[in-house]
DNA sequence: CGATTTTGACCGGCGC
DNA sequence: GCGCCGGTCAAAATCG
């Protein structure tokens, strides 16, 4: 347990997605994009499409979360750091199996979990996919998820019932780069596996949230092809704040408020996804097929917010609240 | 000494 | 049916 984080890196956008075909997400059709691209390095056979952020035109996340929300919730969070920033969100629909991402390996559970030198912050929700989003941070809130999830609590590994096959949840994921690992988006998390990832020379590590009765997970692993990027998965909600023990890292930065002045500011609860619908700009992508498509972008309007939030909590550091949980 | 990580085995789905 | 593969379990090891 360590926390520390310090300041870190830069994280730079990506967005890749590989929602398919949406129904819902996030796609907008857009047209430019700005960015660039960047190499699958998720799916193979990714085109990209394009995604644009818009600038001026501030959707609000709203529409887009509103969009979003059917499927997934994105939750993404956004890592500020004050240095970095950016990622990436994509959001999976369901995919078969293979997450996607194929490339990166993961973190090696070896070393820092989380404390490493510099720590990122990042995360999001679950995704899988490849998508960027920028800055993100924390977890997802959203809701739906796991509920019933049965997931970890009745396997047994060896007599599931027989009938019910797991179902899967959202999933968001979001690109990092970063030399650290496993980002520290404010909650615990206990480490349960570690794969090799085929065809690449990086394992991915599976985590899951150490709060009882949550049964959000996430993987972290590398992209193979780019050893700087770190791609981060996660699956499932939260159904509970980010710990308290936490606070003052990364979690009192997550609060939304910062972005909702006019919003309720108070004590909320500050799920990403709160955060999302009050974020003025954001990058779409879209996702058409079942591609995945990883976007790079340089970071724009999301990076300004991060610095902007960076200096709201030093200087005020009392808008941010505290959550406990 | 409790919590977390490590790591190989195991499980279940899928494609051939 | 078999093998590949991603994901998970769980005992042992390590950490703090």
């Amino acid at each position: 347990m360590a926390e520390e984080y310090r300041d870190l890196h830069y994280h730079q956008p990506f967005y890749n997605d590989r929602y398919g075909s949406g129904t819902h997400g996030f796609t907008f059709s857009g047209s430019s994009s700005s960015a660039y691209t960047q190499d699958a390095s998720l799916t193979a056979n990714s085109s990209f499409h394009n995604l644009q952020m818009l600038d001026p035109p501030y959707m609000s996340f709203t529409e887009i979360l509103q969009g979003a929300n059917d499927n997934n919730t994105l939750a993404g969070a956004f890592g500020w750091s004050r240095t970095s920033s950016s990622e990436a969100f994509s959001r999976v629909k369901d995919e078969p199996k293979s997450v996607g991402v194929g490339a990166g390996d993961s973190v090696g559970g070896s070393e820092t979990p989380a404390t490493a030198n510099s720590s990122i912050s990042s995360s999001s929700t679950e995704a899988v996919g490849n998508e960027n989003s920028s800055k993100n941070q924390k977890e997802n809130p959203v809701k739906e998820a796991m509920e019933d999830g049965e997931d970890n609590s009745k396997k047994e590994v060896k007599t599931k019932k027989k009938g019910e096959k797991k179902q899967k949840q959202p999933r968001f994921a979001f690109m990092t780069k970063s030399d650290v690992d496993h980002l520290e988006d404010g909650y615990r998390w206990r480490k349960y596996g570690q794969k090799a990832v085929k065809n690449s020379p990086y394992p991915r590590s599976y985590y899951r949230c150490t709060t009882q009765k949550c049964l959000v997970k996430k993987r972290i692993e590398r992209s193979f092809q780019d050893p700087s990027i770190v791609i981060t998965t996660y699956e499932g909600q939260h159904n509970h704040h980010v710990p308290a023990t936490l606070r003052g890292n990364v979690a009192g930065m997550l609060s939304p408020s910062m972005f909702a002045p006019s919003l309720s500011l108070q004590e909320g609860p500050l799920f990403p996804q709160e955060l999302l619908l009050q974020i003025p700009h954001m990058y779409n992508y879209g996702a058409a097929g079942s591609t995945s498509n990883v976007y790079q972008q340089n970071l724009t309007p999301f990076e300004q917010l991060q610095q902007d939030f960076g200096l709201l909590h030093d200087l005020i550091p009392s808008a941010f609240p505290k959550q406990e949980n």
